[in-house]
DNA sequence: ACGAAAGTTTACGTTTACGTAAACTTCATG
DNA sequence: CATGAAGTTTACGTAAACGTAAACTTTCGT
């Protein structure tokens, strides 16, 4: 009785939590980014499921295609038996890693910029209070 | 003899130096985000165009749409004699600061995630190697 | 049992951000 | 002066990520 009661979900529970519409999870589905199991016609999503819809959307707001959120999750499916795939694995994810430094980089120069602006604002602000 | 020597660019040079085409170029000049002035037809880029077409491609690695970017370049422009002007503007700073630190998170996390992969293909190499 | 609600497939429409091509004009230069 | 490089406008094409709609089937609450 180890796989009793397994957690289930249905599209529709799922667009609801996500706010997303029902349409969107079934193109991931259609990109190969989830595989829902079913009952007859109907899809049924499992927690493996749930997680990577919840790591798609984060992709999304990280500016990821679908394309390339799939890719890293064939790196955390792919076989780890061989040395060169595992090399090549390993250049992928230092790539990754870099632009994702690039992007931490960049967001930390836009916050900095719009912190001065705001800055800016504020003493505007009270510039014309002060009349 | 203030403004004598002023720094300018063609749509050639700028298209080399950030490696984009000038198709692109001319795309965000149709969308209001870059406004070259004219030397009878040939555009003349100066110094604030190449800031501009930076910021568009820092945004765009930050998944900014262009539109998005340009509605920065408004609050920059913005006019700030109005307080409500400045209230509004100041609003959508702060918004923009929240999307950005979500970002700032969500990047975090993913590096984590991928630092942690990155071990575990490094423990499965030497493991493989061992033999 | 039956109507509303939820799910399914199929397919065409839409927006964004350019690519590509055609058909000129302008300018430097061998 | 012709020719090739760089620039210009106009316009149609394209890929990604869904939206929207039609036309059905399945499921659930009363």
């Amino acid at each position: 009785m180890s796989k009793a009661n397994v957690v289930t979900y249905s599209i529709g529970e799922l667009a609801k939590e996500f706010d997303i519409t029902t349409r969107s999870i079934r193109f991931y589905e259609d990109q190969g980014l989830i595989l829902p199991t079913r009952n007859g016609q109907t899809r049924i999503y499992n927690q493996r499921d749930k997680v990577r819809l919840k790591l798609i959307l984060r992709g999304k707001r990280l500016g990821f295609s679908l394309a390339e959120t799939g890719r890293l999750f064939e790196l955390y499916d792919a076989d780890k038996s061989s040395a060169t795939q595992l090399n090549t694995i390993m250049d992928l994810i230092a790539q990754k890693k870099n632009d994702l430094n690039q992007q931490l980089e960049d967001i930390q120069a836009v916050l900095v910029e719009l912190t001065g602006l705001e800055k800016n604002c504020k003493d505007a602000l009270i510039t014309i209070e002060k009349k």
